[in-house]
DNA sequence: TAACAGGCCACCG
DNA sequence: CGGTGGCCTGTT
């Protein structure tokens, strides 16, 4: 498949493999010294030369610069996030240095739907597998270097599924969920909600099945951008205990989050969850 | 092996 | 309402 693009961004304060690892998009690949990341209708080919320089190379349909850094949250003033963190939280310190270099990413909303619903109580490796298979069914795909690439299915191509293919997912309790989804929903429900309030996000997100206080969170953060955001899962309610003593339900520790850190709740989120993820195992 | 995994829904009080 | 039991399937 033809190279649409090539460029090298300077990057500061961004560590491509750690936003790609922390959890917050599960299809990703590494091929060689590359990371594989498709994106819509495009494959970026890319690596981290140096702290400083990120080269991306566009396969399929071409993105600006603009869109790569927005996709990368290459946008964010983290600088400036870190600062109110540690100004809200200063015994946030370790955490927030060491996910140094993360960067909240965003993806298309329907897509960060259907993957945080397949995510549910589900282990990473698994929702991997999961999102992959479903975009092989599919099929669209651009190949790079020999290897094949599948984008993520548009939202009108999973109205093709038959119940064969949704079956051999093995979505288990997360079947119905999917398949609510597909029937009930369209692309354009996800495109309306750009335009309005997060309250109105929230609560059109919760009224989908399977859709919960978490995803809805994870959906609006990853999906919308929206950096007030806060995902509590689990390692998060281990987190919160450590750090400020606080326990309770998933929507509690989710005001919690939201009262505390404000417009930068996505970010001390992130913080959290890899510390606990990658330092403090169980 | 039995328990649990990056939660949600339905049901109960 | 706020709090709990059961849940598909794949791992450990």
């Amino acid at each position: 498949m033809n190279l649409q693009n090539k460029f090298i961004l300077e990057v500061e304060n961004f560590s491509l493999e750690k936003t790609l690892n922390c959890g917050q998009t599960f299809r990703f690949f590494k091929n060689e010294e590359h990371y594989i990341y498709p994106y819509k209708d495009s494959v970026l080919k890319l690596k981290q030369k140096k702290e400083s320089l990120l080269e991306v190379e566009v396969y399929g349909e071409d993105l600006s610069k603009d869109e790569i850094k927005e996709i990368f949250g290459l946008n964010h003033d983290v600088r400036k996030i870190n600062e109110k963190i540690l100004r809200i939280a200063p015994n946030l310190e370790e955490p927030l240095l060491l996910s140094s270099g993360i960067r909240i990413m965003k993806m298309q909303p329907y897509e960060a739907t259907i993957s945080f619903i397949f995510s549910i109580q589900s282990q990473i490796p698994v929702i991997q597998k999961r999102l992959n298979k479903l975009s092989a069914i599919v099929g669209r795909k651009i190949t790079i270097d020999g290897i094949d690439y599948y984008l993520f299915p548009k939202f009108e191509d999973l109205l093709t599924l038959t119940y064969k293919d949704i079956k051999s997912l093995n979505l288990g309790f997360r079947e119905k969920f999917f398949l609510n989804l597909i029937k009930n929903y369209r692309s354009s429900d996800f495109e309306m909600l750009k335009g309005k309030t997060y309250e109105e996000k929230k609560k059109f997100l919760m009224s989908i099945l399977g859709v919960g206080e978490k995803v809805s969170e994870c959906i609006l953060l990853f999906g919308y951008g929206e950096l007030s955001a806060f995902p509590v899962d689990t390692w998060i309610i281990k987190g919160l205990k450590r750090f400020f003593n606080v326990e309770g339900s998933t929507k509690k520790l989710t005001e919690f989050g939201h009262k505390k850190f404000d417009s930068v709740s996505g970010y001390a989120q992130q913080y959290i969850y890899y510390f606990m993820r990658n330092f403090l195992g169980s």
